[in-house]
DNA sequence: CGCCAACTTGATGGCTGTCAAGTCAGGTGG
DNA sequence: CCACCTGACTTGACAGCCATCAAGTTGGCG
């Protein structure tokens, strides 16, 4: 359909849970139709978060968490020096904000790498609305569960993996998540720069700017700036488990 | 009073989340007395586990999360090769198991450091619970948030620190967990090798153990074996802040 | 066209890993 | 009781990976 012919309302309508394409990506699994119309009451406001733009700062105050509509996050920790260490990098489906339940403030950063819209889901009302809905707080402990162990996996990064190593399983999981949701699993634009991949892989920038030269010397990729093609999944994922050491 | 005039019962009946005496530390926060004697009912069983023996691991099927009651634990990862990375240790009042409600199966192993007992609770139950007791349901999130911060720590350690900043970082936080606990929070037992350290840290034994001993020489800490006693809170502190690079 | 941020690539250095030897503590068995 | 053994630890020498410093390139944007 051309693009004159296309609706307006469908992008500017809200749209509600019940209707979402990111479906199962997002919280809404396993639920019947009645609580997913319940889901619709809970999850009202979105909020456009622009690029370069703090969706939360470390030590607001917690009110709600975040469902990733549209768009590409980042979190990170700010040392006092300067320093930061980039936590995630976040897509459409994923939740934001759970770091701040404990202590009710944020205790991280959430910036926008492209511009992005997010579900804000107010959280006092999500625990409400769990303690009616069990599919509802089932899977939202799912969820959490599932940002512990993938918290675990980056501890492996970090400390047991060498610079190719991390490299490479950066890439194998963005892969797995661009096909997830229904995009290419070779080829994809990274919504970082090099900068913020060191800065969660624990590498300095050049490190992982030669660490790309090198992959693509041996044919495993092919990058043009932010543009990635993996040409060799084999060749990466064989990496990650011959370990000489 | 002398042991033999210990009544026997006081340690061989089993003692109840409402009589327990880590209360604030573990999961019964801000439970009215009606609420706790829920509680009591959710957590019956308890389970000895002696040193070097798991308490859950890898791949096993998730059941229920475990409540420390006394002693002490690690949990690990281990990589195909045989390479392990520590995820955490834990303590006294502190939750267990957490990794599994996502996948069902527990995604890491616990091994305990030192023989010890833990509360079992069954997940299922806990739900259930949870959507009675408001309370406890909010606690429980709280304790969820607060291990994914514990995790962003670790990232942190392993991400952007030098060894002997990672080392006083985990000194101060063993430091402070036995304060939490009401033991000293200069002076303690490490129940783990170097090698656990070291795979905690990101680091090598020796690397470990050469920053021991330069903390020594500075005065930092005495160091005995796993005997520590730290000499100069102020001192391991300022490692960590004052950053040269 | 010019500026700037992001990136690439090369040269050098340092932190930590690796390898090796030796010490120490605890436990076992003769 | 003591010799022995083993695992944990310490310390030294050396090496390698990655950080640092530096210079140059590219692409986007006013």
């Amino acid at each position: 359909m051309p693009a004159h012919l296309v609706p307006l309302a469908v992008s500017t309508l809200p749209e509600s849970c019940s209707q979402c394409s990111l479906g199962e990506l997002c919280l809404p699994v396993g639920l019947s139709n009645n609580e997913l119309s319940q889901l619709d009451q809970l999850v009202t406001v979105r909020r456009r978060v622009l690029r370069g733009q703090h969706l939360y700062r470390g030590d607001d105050p917690f009110e709600a968490i975040y469902a990733i509509k549209t768009g590409f996050f980042k979190t990170d920790v700010l040392l006092e020096d300067g320093r930061e260490q980039v936590t995630g990098f976040q897509m459409a489906g994923e939740i934001l904000g759970l770091d701040g339940i404990g202590t009710e403030k944020h205790t991280c950063n959430a910036v926008a790498l492209e511009d992005s819209e997010v579900c804000v889901i107010p959280f006092h009302d999500l625990e409400n609305y769990s303690r009616e809905i069990g599919a509802l707080q089932h899977h939202f402990h799912k969820v959490m569960s599932r940002e512990i162990v993938r918290d675990h996996g980056v501890m492996m990064l970090l400390g047991i993996m060498r610079a190719e190593e991390r490299l490479a399983a950066f890439l194998l999981n963005l892969s797995q998540r661009s096909m997830a949701r229904g995009y290419s699993a070779t080829e994809f634009n990274l919504r970082m720069t090099r900068n913020e991949i060191g800065s969660y892989l624990g590498l300095k920038l050049e490190t992982v700017s030669r660490a790309f030269s090198r992959f693509q010397d041996e044919g495993l990729i092919a990058v043009n700036q932010k543009h990635i093609q993996i040409l060799n999944v084999a060749g990466l994922k064989k990496l990650l488990s011959e370990r000489r050491t």
